[in-house]
DNA sequence: GAGTGGTCTAGACCACCAG
DNA sequence: TGGTGGTCTAGACCACTCC
């Protein structure tokens, strides 16, 4: 694991790298055990201390989780939700009932401007739209219009989403990478008719808007997406 | 440093802790450096790496910040806001326009039983209200009403909070606490008639309702909030 | 050049888990 | 009992900052 001598980063960070795109190309499914720390280390020609710092960072960022005495495991695919929940107003450890999730579309489209420019990507960049329907208990609550780059994700398509069940699952399983949320707004918005179609309400009813900016843990952007909710029954909840 | 025999927790758990504690009674000030890692090691009679690691959590966890080369210093106590900002929608990094703060009181209260039951608290235990109006260029844009136990910060004040800056910055400099935000949720909401007087607007405005439960880096229970804001011309965002 | 944090190594021992 | 992660040490060298 020397690798070249005018290298710029740390040996750990190549570590991590190397592990990420392992992971990626399925060398190891989910839940699966990683090689012990020592075997690692062997294998990479590096100390079992530089190793314990790569999969310290990739446990905070989600990719691993470790058991004292028993090993580190790949984490699941984060879902399309990330960290958030919708929950019973009031409660901490609610438990979530089933969330149903039904693809609406998937198709290359152009973003707005101003998508593309919060993403830093040049104006008119071809997109992949994804659009998504969630009910709980059958009731429609929430609403995503979504925005990938197409080039960097050539080849999405629904057929992946359905089999993943979600846009973040397909980007993790079938292009190795796992979204970082690195801006989200909230906000209340009035509904386009056809959002208040699909959500079954009528316009005037007034919806939690909130808008999210994903990157890859290597800092490129991932998707825009924009997700309204009906708060009636529950709130859109961060848990930490 | 070698503490009881019978430890329990790890040298540089009980690193952490003499350093909050110290940082709480005021040996060093915001932004001021503390001694280097190996000054701090021969003093507590551990290794460098030792301290090293507590110094890595407190950074994480936002107390500290360090600069290669230059040192580790005391980070600044948070705002109410936390990572949360009120921005122009569709900005990144938009400039914050100044947010005024206004006191609107702070007086002995229960707390609704609810609030008590998610803060782990007995029913009826006495708490601390405090009410806070915010400001956008003259306009008010978000209420706060938040509760604390009374028992744990007993001595808070109007006065306080009004030299601090805010509840947060009161909580850390005065009790050495800082507050983490373990739960929010957001919801669209109908203010009730005093809350539209504050803000200026009529009871038929729909506003983004924020949730908040904060406790210390030590688990114990220091704050429910809820929040108002209007959202017409910003957006309640979080940056990571 | 002196002092700081950042990386990397090698080795030791402990706590926890599974067979 | 053997293997895993968790803690702790001691020492080396590098990168950055400031004087």
């Amino acid at each position: 694991m020397t690798s070249n001598k005018l290298r710029r980063q740390p040996l750990y960070e190549q570590i991590k790298q190397l592990l990420l795109r392992r992971i990626a190309e399925g060398e190891w499914q989910e839940h699966a055990a990683l090689p012990s720390e020592w075997e690692l280390a062997e294998e990479l020609s590096v100390s079992q201390g530089t190793v314990r710092k790569a999969l310290t960072e990739l446990v905070g960022e989600g990719v691993l989780y470790r058991h004292q005495g028993r090993g580190t495991f790949v984490a699941e695919a984060a879902s399309d939700w990330g960290e958030a929940r919708l929950q019973t107003i009031g409660t901490r450890a609610g438990r979530q009932e089933a969330l149903m999730q039904e693809l609406l579309g998937c198709w290359k489209a152009n973003a707005p401007e101003e998508v593309s420019e919060l993403m830093g990507l040049r104006r008119l960049v071809p997109m992949i739209r994804v659009r998504q329907l969630w009910r709980l208990g059958g009731q429609p609550v929430a609403l995503d219009d979504a925005y990938l780059p197409a080039e960097r994700f050539e080849g999405l398509e629904a057929r992946w989403l359905r089999q993943a069940g979600g846009v973040y699952a397909t980007l993790q399983r079938r292009f190795g990478v796992r979204p970082k949320t690195v801006m989200e707004q909230m906000r209340v918005a009035t509904l386009a008719r056809e959002e208040a179609q699909l959500l079954l309400v009528t316009t005037d009813t007034p919806a939690l808007a909130v808008t999210r900016l994903s990157v890859s843990i290597e800092g490129e952007p991932v998707e825009w997406r924009m997700r309204y909710c009906l708060t009636q029954q529950v709130a859109y909840t961060h848990l930490r």
